[in-house]
DNA sequence: CCATTACCCTATTGAGCCGATAGGTTTGAT
DNA sequence: ATCAAACCTATCGGCTCAATAGGGTAATGG
């Protein structure tokens, strides 16, 4: 019941195109790129792209002068949409055979109830205010790599 | 990420405790007992029981007439309480390597936060509420079990 | 046109957790 | 003493997760 890297990953790599993005790049970026920059593994993070591109989260170009982008404005990318890609559904309960069936169903829906509560939480958290706190938080001496 | 079979087992298990101590038994249940009537694998549910104890929400008592008992009123027993004990913490983010440091910050305050709201949710619904609701729901030709 | 580059896809591996089972030890009432 | 129950420890198969590997496909630059 745990948050899995490759959520973390993915919430990393699409902020860095974010990031990208608002500071005037208009270019695909490599994934090689964000990989080293990032320290992130690189063919995890190939296979996490394609997850990305599969629920329309980012579009891929190919060829020497490929890379991804965004598809959508940050502003319109909440967490929900990208936890929803990574872990399907949140804390889901585990079907058992046995127990009381009226148990199941009071658990049921009292975990349904918190579940939503999450996803209104997370869903009021854009991938704009992430990228744009992380670059505020950057020091001028870093800004370069961004510009 | 997901609420495994013994956090569910759990509940049937302490809500059972409940329900008996709610029909007026104040004898130890025993583990068998409990095992048979709700269809749980009973090596299982014993692990579970010792779990139980060592968090402090039963008693056990050995010997022939032994068996488990709530050590406190189920109203004051959350349902965060046995989570807490069957889970740990809820779905803790991974800890990954790269990424920016910045970035990993703001996931951690974020999902600190959705935790804080589950963990609220839960912690409003009592073991009591459970059980009572569970033995009105119990057609009157089921009640026999229980009295 | 063709080699390079980077995206795209599938398979596999190793570690770790989960659900369950098994076997034994200790306790306490009769 | 004996029996039944709580208590403890070990183990196992199955699964998921994280990561790696190897190749296929498209598009650009030369």
């Amino acid at each position: 019941m745990k948050v899995t890297s490759k959520t973390v990953y993915a919430l990393h790599f699409l902020c860095a195109l974010a990031i990208k993005s608002r500071n005037g790049e208009t270019k695909p970026v490599h994934l090689r790129e964000i990989a080293e920059e990032y320290k992130i593994p690189f063919k995890f993070l190939e296979q996490i792209a394609i997850l990305m591109k599969s629920v329309g989260l980012v579009k891929g170009a190919r060829g020497k002068t490929g890379g991804y982008q965004l598809s959508q404005e940050p502003e319109v990318i909440s967490l929900a949409h990208i936890l929803k890609a990574t872990e399907g559904e949140l804390f889901p309960l585990a079907a058992v055979e046995g127990g009381s069936a009226v148990v199941n169903a009071l658990l049921a829906e009292t975990f349904a109830q918190g579940r939503r509560l999450v996803e209104e939480k997370l869903g009021g958290v854009s991938l704009a205010e992430l990228a744009d706190k992380a670059r505020a938080d950057m020091e001028p001496a870093y800004m370069m790599y961004y510009l």
